[in-house]
DNA sequence: TGTACATCAGTGAACGCGCGTTCACTGATGTAC
DNA sequence: TGTACATCAGTGAACGCGCGTTCACTGATGTAC
């Protein structure tokens, strides 16, 4: 059959939503092609008129994720309240609980730190992008200082919930997110937490 | 051959070893049994008189891993100095760049995540008497409060240290490793950041 | 003291399976004349 | 208006390869008599 304009670019967003989804949920390397394919609504043998190689299609997953995280903050964050909102957010058990419609950073960093140079080029060009749109609701002397300070927000905030994510002790998962969402805030505050 | 006392425990804990770097090294679900054990110096049908399964060497490989990481603890941390030079030296360049003899929950959180609930709740025991013993030097109200926070910086240093070997650009990632340890000192200290 | 057998950590080939990737083919539509 | 051919997103079988796991076998030492 013949195809509708723009049927092809539907095709790889679907592609590339499906791996978001599988990468996030199961991991990169525990992921295969034909897997995602399907997931799409496709058979394996499509992804490499989409794809170059498997590669190609992490870089792109990881790319096309954090623009979607962005543009959800852009949206959602205005001010200190928002951001204090958004941290509230990150850390709450249904992003633990949901890991597969969440960050992708707080899943796959350690993964994407093997990925090949480019790929995490990308990634960093990205995520500094994101850190500019967020730190200009956190308190700094300059910009400069703002980012930074932004950047360490962030990291506390994935290593908290990847350890909310890995214990099997829920109490104990609660506590860490609430706890870890304090301190975050104190830090955006400037206050002794 | 017939082989010396005590040969076979030394055999496994080699296995553990070649299994503990390689899994920090290129993830758990990228390592296959057969490089493991050629790592270990055997051939890979040695394997299962060891360990009955993949999922068995995940658990032990991570438990041994903990028990490694809290004998260092305790010998090098007996005051809340000592905690605070572990601190900068976790978020250190060279533990960022050495992944392979560094901390295991920095890289395997999130595919323990994903690993049956026996293991997680192995880990989680580990983890809680590792946390145990570094509360010790964290000022606190009671024992309870200072668990809490200590699992609070525990978040903060994986998250951060993740994020600084995600990144391309090595002036920034420098900067968030100093920034998160001056961070999570200050909170240590319970000063305004 | 010498012989036959038991032990057991480790060897290495083989199993079915899913991986990333390739490629000849399909078939509905568009274009040429 | 009708026919022949081009286009191209997608199909599905096949490729070599490494995976986790199994198993018959090896061979140095220990034990029995």
């Amino acid at each position: 059959m013949r195809y509708k304009e723009g049927h092809k670019e539907a095709s790889k967003s679907e592609i590339l939503s499906a791996a978001s989804r599988r990468f996030k949920r199961d991991g990169i390397a525990a992921t295969g092609i034909a897997r995602v394919m399907t997931d799409a609504g496709l058979t394996n043998g499509a992804f490499y008129a989409h794809f170059g190689s498997k590669d190609n299609l992490i870089r792109e997953t990881m790319d096309a994720a954090l623009d979607e995280q962005r543009e959800r903050y852009v949206g959602a964050v205005h001010d200190q309240a928002d951001l204090e909102a958004a941290i509230r957010d990150y850390l709450s058990p249904r992003h633990r609980d949901n890991p597969a419609f969440g960050c992708p950073t707080s899943v796959l960093a350690p993964e994407l730190s093997r990925q090949p140079r480019r790929t995490r080029k990308s990634y960093t060009e990205k995520l500094t992008k994101l850190l500019d749109l967020l730190s200009k609701h956190v308190p700094a002397v300059d910009a400069d200082e703002a980012r930074r300070r932004t950047a360490v927000v962030m990291g506390n905030l994935v290593g908290a919930l990847q350890m909310s994510r890995a214990i099997t002790d829920v109490e104990m998962s609660d506590r860490l997110l609430a706890d870890a969402a304090d301190a975050a805030i104190a830090y955006v505050r400037r206050e002794a937490p």
